[in-house]
RNA sequence: GGGCCGCUAGCUCAACUGGCAGAGCGCCGUGCUGAUAACGCGGAGGCAGGUGGUUCGAGUCCACCGCGGCCCA
């Protein structure tokens, strides 16, 4: 098709689109788009048109057999409803999926689904109205219980699935992982066995608050709701005899007279300082800092510091506690020691206390339980045998009493947790507990969390690095229900300890359920001694199976060995900051423990979701925000926008209504204003984005500027998402659309008005056209929605999703850029002169000086035409105005002044911006002569076929005022 | 109790290595010719959470304290 003939040919305001025209011309009419849009609404409708063409699966595969970028999934649990703050982290992984497939990379998305775990069993229990081991074993059962929690766990994976791709989280549901599936189970017990046999996995205590009525640990979160505050409770001070110099005592103190019998050692601070008083015929050691609980005013005998205390022996108070082999009660040495309370001399039950089972087991002090686990001492325990711990208090504080070892018993009230079930109060208690090593690996630990990226930066060293720091054994463990199986089988007549990595080394199928109750029956003939092996009773830590998931969504090693490999480690993850210590953490140690390296090389951790005022997010509070009423009424983009923009990464968002409001109201409007203003005069103009381009040297100085600031803004926004950086590249798209809106199209509307369609017109639509789409582009993963709209108007239909991220052209253009900032800056001071001056824009003015250099023609054309004056010099102190209104100027002042009263009556007309009229004025003196002076000027501007004065019939009349004077104006379609 | 992060205008946030405290929103005034839910110009609004220290000079470096958040105990 002759196309050199002009596509402009004529004045736009004659044309009208015409579909059939396009069609023989094979030209691709832009569709129209109205000014006014419900993003929300156009979102819907993306949603469907992706599900309808297969977009995501065609992202995939136009970058089937290229290299891989390979991107976990940390799977969120499915145990209750996707709020706000889900939509923060997604917004990341998307962004960054997105981003590498538009760079040309395989980016797998596949879904993941943590079906395991605590919270599950809490909601089912709700659901149920039970409670409790008990509750779950004899009124449920653990059969129907499990199956409960896997269906609860599918209820709200739908709800899940509907969440994210509502907020265009791209991933692979269909073929998500899923923790409860034999599979996934089969790769978590492989990796325990794995560590099995490098010999870090061991049995061990671990002290709980533990509910002896219920035969149950508390999680914290239990724990937490069941503090009272006030309950009395017995505060004993015992007399330790020591070995050597049986008149002579060390004071200890305690408010659980039942964990006496468990004595087995007492511990001192090695820098406090202690003091022998003489009381009688006796002496007594304690804390100088504590001697007001003395009986009788302190007679010192002697000074002494904890590290000389070190050592010394004691008649234990009773002889239950410890087995035959090992050295107990004796003074030690602990950092936990204070002198804010009791005698400054802590004593010391292994298996009652926290600290002070970890201080037996870094002292080498053996113990044994005294107590069972229904609360009631153990029969050996022969005094108290039977004797429920908090019976047994007053018991015990009478017999030493008796004994005379006990020096003072008071009663205290203090804050004391019970059982939020049952009301019974809690005992601390170490239960049976399996430890993974950790602590032997900690400086590979090290080493690899060193290797990885984490953004923000400081959370290497601090958060995460002194987590490592401090590196605990792993206490994988957990006496629960809905959970992959502890897969350890023991003997029950030899003790034997079997690890097992298969559902085949069970002599089960690949499809065995392997929950709890099936699992535990399943026995084993032990071979050592043919006796009957039995699995431990506990299932695995929930973190166990997602810190496993870069192996066992693949179901390896027993299938997959090489798509494994071929996807590990992960390049990139991303969740919230209290992952440091949850997956970000299993996913290293495990990791690390099978592969000796990381799972992940770059990592953004994010801060978290609060509410305006910087308050957490909480039912209770009642400042939750609904993720649903945020997409309804905002966007999904907007609130994506608004989590890339609003503040660092790390760093809490305050999000609420009016922080979502803002980003539609400065970046989403005037961005689709931008849109729609090249959509509604380019189908005007019939521009036809494939017709060769005008050089860049050719084009107008505006055209020159904004391509420079679009290739600096392409080159910084690769720099930043290659580094991981979203906030800032973000933060450079909106900056570029409001200078696109404020002032490339502000200045250039009037090249796309002009009748006559030339070489300019066609260079200013062709930058606009390409600003437009690469910005689309750029946003595409950030906005998918909105970037998608603007794209496929521009691009024939074709999704933005499908196309490679925007590379720089080479259009900086360095200079131009300076002048323009100078341009700038001169209009802004001559506006503010101008103002100063109280005259307004619409009145031309003779001439403007301005300090420094001359600029450009083309760029003073600008300064002249922002500041409406004749004349722009240069090379003044200061910027100076011309402010005498010559007769010419007035007139000329007033015709602008009736252009702007006609076009404002046009509009309000509801005339199309291409319709031509015939207008008629009744007007005198000043007015009359402006609008017959320039009359051809009035009617080019407003469209006026005529022009005429004196009121006719038919016309649609109006009277104003323009500077003082009457008018009437009357308009009618011509 | 310990660790990490933050605290800058009424609100949300900037400011490369120490060098005259900024933007957007909101408010007031004013201007504006047809893309805009807009936009331009001007104005009010700051003891930079507090107290010390280092320095010619501190929002920036150091110490302590307070508040908020997260994690651990």
């Amino acid at each position: 098709m002759p196309r050199e003939s002009g596509w402009y040919r004529g004045s736009w305001r004659r044309l009208v689109p015409d579909a059939s025209l396009d069609l023989c011309l094979g030209v691709r009419v832009f569709e129209k788009v109205d000014q006014r849009v419900s993003f929300p609404e156009l979102e819907t409708q993306l949603m469907a048109k992706w599900k309808e063409e297969n977009t995501f699966q065609r992202s995939l595969e136009l970058r089937q057999g290229r290299p891989r970028f390979v991107f976990y999934e940390g799977p969120p649990t499915a145990n209750g409803k996707p709020a706000t703050h889900h939509i923060l982290a997604r917004a990341f992984k998307d962004l960054f999926g997105r981003y590498k497939t538009m760079k040309g990379f395989y980016v797998e998305r596949k879904a993941g689904w943590d079906t395991h775990g605590l919270p599950v069993e809490i909601e089912v229990e709700k659901k149920l109205n039970i409670s409790g081991k008990f509750a779950i074993e004899n009124e449920i059962g653990v059969e129907r219980f499990n199956e409960l929690c896997r269906q609860s766990v599918y209820e709200y994976v739908d709800e899940w699935r509907a969440f994210s791709e509502r907020m265009a989280f791209w991933q692979d549901y269909d073929n998500a992982y899923w923790t409860l599936t034999s599979e996934y189970i089969q790769s978590v017990w492989w990796a325990l066995s794995e560590m099995w046999k490098q010999n870090l996995v061991y049995k061990g205590f671990r002290v709980a608050p533990y509910c002896s009525r219920c035969a149950t640990p508390l999680s914290s979160h239990e724990l937490s709701q069941g503090y009272r505050d006030n309950v009395p409770d017995p505060s004993v001070y015992v007399r330790f005899r020591l070995k050597d110099q049986p008149d002579t005592s060390i004071l200890a103190w305690t408010t659980t007279p039942w964990t006496l019998p468990g004595n087995v050692a007492l511990a001192v601070g090695d820098d406090v300082d202690y003091i022998k008083v003489k009381e009688g015929d006796e002496f007594l050691i304690l804390a100088e800092a504590r001697l007001a609980v003395l009986k009788e005013p302190p007679n010192v005998v002697e000074r002494m510091q904890g590290r000389d205390l070190v050592g010394l022996e004691y008649e234990p108070l009773y002889p239950y506690s410890v087995p035959e082999q090992g050295k107990a009660h004796y003074v030690v040495d602990a950092d936990f020691v204070s002198t804010d309370e009791g005698t400054g001399v802590v004593h010391t039950s292994a298996l009652y206390g926290v600290d002070d089972l970890r201080l037996c087991q870094e002292k080498g002090i053996p113990f044994k339980h005294t107590v069972g686990l229904d609360g009631k001492f153990l029969p050996y325990v022969e005094k108290f045998a039977g004797l429920h711990v908090k019976e047994a208090d007053p018991v015990i504080t009478d017999d030493l009493r008796a004994r005379g070892l006990l020096y003072k018993a008071e009663t205290i009230l203090h804050t004391y947790p019970e059982c939020w079930r049952c009301k019974t109060p809690l005992i601390y208690y170490a239960l049976d507990a399996w430890y993974i090593r950790t602590t032997e690996r900690k400086a590979e630990l090290i080493a690899n969390n060193s290797a990885t990226n984490w953004v923000p930066a400081h959370i290497k060293t601090g958060r995460m690095g002194d987590w490592l720091e401090n590196n605990i054994d792993w206490q994988f463990s957990r006496t629960r229900y809905w959970g992959t199986p502890v897969p350890i089988w023991i003997c029950e007549q030899c003790a034997e300890q079997r690890i097992v990595s298969s559902a085949k080394e069970l002599g089960l199928g690949e499809d065995a359920d392997l929950h709890r109750p099936y699992i535990d029956a399943v026995t084993l003939r032990c071979e050592k001694c043919e006796g009957v092996m039995r699995r431990v009773p506990e299932v695995l830590d929930t973190w166990f199976d997602s810190g496993s998931m870069p192996f066992a969504q693949r179901g390896y090693p027993r299938k997959d060995i090489e798509l494994f490999e071929e996807t590990f480690p992960a390049e990139f993850i991303s969740e919230a900051i209290d992952q440091t210590r949850g997956w970000f953490y299993t996913l290293l140690a495990i990791s690390t423990l099978l592969f000796k390296q990381n799972s992940y090389r770059n990592v953004i951790c994010l801060g978290h979701v609060v509410d305006p005022a910087g308050k957490k997010a909480s039912k209770s509070r009642g400042n939750v925000l609904d993720p649903n009423y945020l997409f309804d009424t905002f966007g999904s983009d907007a609130v994506r926008w608004y989590f890339y923009t609003s503040t660092q990464v790390g760093e809490n968002y305050r999000t609420g209504d009016a922080a979502l409001r803002e980003t539609v109201q400065q970046f989403f409007i005037p961005l689709w204003n931008c849109f729609s203003f090249f959509v509604t005069y380019a189908r005007l103009d019939r521009f036809d984005p494939t017709r060769e381009q005008v050089p860049l040297a050719q084009r107008h100085v505006l055209d020159r500027w904004l391509m420079s600031r679009l290739n600096n803004l392409v080159a910084s926004v690769n720099t930043g998402l290659d580094s991981y950086d979203a906030v800032e590249p973000a933060r450079r798209i909106q900056r570029f659309v409001d200078d696109l809106s404020n002032w490339y199209i502000r200045r250039s509307r009037r090249r796309f008005w002009k009748s006559q369609s030339d070489v300019d017109k066609l260079a200013a639509y062709q930058t606009l056209y390409e600003a437009l789409r690469t910005v689309a582009e750029l946003m595409a993963p950030f906005a998918p929605f909105t970037a998608d709209a603007i794209h496929r108007n521009l691009s024939d239909g074709r999704s933005v999703h499908l196309a490679d991220f925007p590379e720089t052209v080479g259009a900086e253009d360095a200079e131009v850029e300076a002048q323009m900032t100078r341009a700038r800056q001169a209009v802004e001071a001559g506006l503010a002169a101008r103002d100063a001056a109280r005259l307004k824009v619409r009145q031309p003015l003779a001439s403007i000086a301005l300090p420094g250099d001359e600029l450009p023609e083309e760029i003073v054309a600008i300064i002249r035409d922002e500041l409406n004056v004749k004349n722009v010099t240069f090379g003044a102190a200061e910027v100076r105005l011309d402010t005498e209104i010559t007769e010419p100027l007035k007139l000329e002042g007033l015709a602008r002044e009736i252009v702007r009263v006609i076009q404002d009556r046009r509009k309000r007309l509801g005339f199309n911006v291409e319709d031509r009229i015939d207008t008629r004025y009744d007007a005198d003196g000043m007015l009359v002569r402006a609008i017959e002076r320039h009359a051809d000027y009035i009617k080019s501007e407003t469209l006026s076929v005529t022009l005429k004065l004196g009121r006719e019939d038919g016309f649609e009349g109006e009277q104003g005022m323009i500077e003082g004077e009457q008018i009437w104006i009357g308009l009618k379609r011509s």
